[in-house]
DNA sequence: GTCTATAATGGGATAGAC
DNA sequence: GTCTATCCCATTATAGAC
């Protein structure tokens, strides 16, 4: 086209690839937020320091994001997206027990290494008491949550599993994956090590599922 | 005595009464201290609302606590010498393991009952990747960890539990218990109340206990 | 869409009277 | 030890030129 030259440098079509690289640009920002904010808290994570991060002003990150709280909320609405995607098809109450199980732990621990940052981020936000973002997890966590607990007690209504807490359960898994994101730092130095490997997390999902395999008896 | 008029409201006696008095303020300000740390997290806290909950000017505050940062490590200092008393004395490779861990788990779900806001605290510093009380952490926490973690190894080396990855163990134990302080809103809101109850802290105790000793076989 | 400049606020910290 | 007053800085956010 000809009328390229009043374009940014990389826009090189119309509306649709003028849309690309608006989104790519807010991927970087996005990419670089989580990062800060879970290493600092919303609080202590400033919009210049996720900024020069980017590669950006901070000027200029405010036009894609007008507010520091719409791009926190914007951050934890990607990292709940994410997690709900690989948690959701998990849980069918017709499947074995055993392989639901694995898999659940599988794909949390999954999500705790692979972002952890993500994972930070939520966890800081619930030990707030979420002040910022309890309506999204009472609508969108939740029911998740429970739909999970209740797919368990249906397991050991049918007596397929050993009769425990399943709201115990569910937490006792959510706890132990998750830690291994939150506080992979106190882990690491247990582990004289500088971060966590990928055979930690192998020893990890081994545990975990050997525990949790061991409580409902399967 | 004469001179008790130059002398605060409370202050009937000598130096030692003085000193009563004055650990007794700033008992008052760690109280609140923890709280508002652990409700914002550390750059997310102000001096002032600390200040105002304990009843006093923000001024009269730094007259105790120099600085945001000491009052900072105060807090996680005494966060740790509470918890660090509670765990000290219970992992002894005499003691039949089952009982042991029984006390352990019992004793660290209690710290998270009676001590949210320590438990928050430290948490949201290990999240942050300790910052600010990493050595801390590697001189006093890890340590004690460590400790316990060779005990376990010394029972499965004597056959008397059954062979685990010792080092997991502790991190499931340690993520179990520390979630019923760090993420009990999320949990009040899957389980439709305000808050948790001494009825859920017991139900957890059953729940982690079970799974404990059904991985290590005791 | 990106830049310079600047407003406006909040919070940590200090000075000095009493 | 407590108070009033104030400084200083970081940070969010906005205005307006280009």
């Amino acid at each position: 086209m000809a009328s390229d030259k009043s374009s940014p440098p990389s826009m090189k079509n119309a509306s649709g690839r003028r849309l690309q690289n608006r989104d790519r640009l807010e991927a970087d920002i996005l990419e670089q937020a989580v990062r800060v904010f879970a290493e600092n808290g919303y609080e202590g994570a400033s919009i210049a320091t996720i900024a020069e991060r980017a590669g950006l002003s901070k000027q200029n990150l405010m036009y894609y994001f007008p507010s520091k709280q719409l791009l926190y909320q914007r951050v934890l609405d990607d990292v709940l997206d994410d997690w709900l995607a690989r948690m959701d098809m998990l849980a069918n109450e017709h499947d074995e027990p055993r392989d639901v199980l694995r898999a659940y732990i599988g794909a949390k621990l999954r999500f705790s290494r692979e972002q952890p940052w993500a994972s930070r981020v939520y966890a800081l936000e619930v030990i707030n008491g979420a002040p910022l973002y309890g309506a999204q997890i009472r609508d969108r966590v939740v029911p998740l949550l429970r739909k999970d607990i209740a797919v368990f007690e249906q397991w050991i209504a049918a007596g397929r599993i050993a009769p425990v807490n399943a709201t115990h359960l569910m937490f006792a898994i959510w706890a132990m994956t998750q830690s291994y994101a939150d506080f992979s730092a106190q882990m690491a130095l247990v582990l004289d090590r500088k971060e966590l490997t990928r055979k930690d997390y192998e020893d990890a999902d081994t545990m975990v599922v050997q525990m949790v395999l061991a409580a409902v008896k399967v």
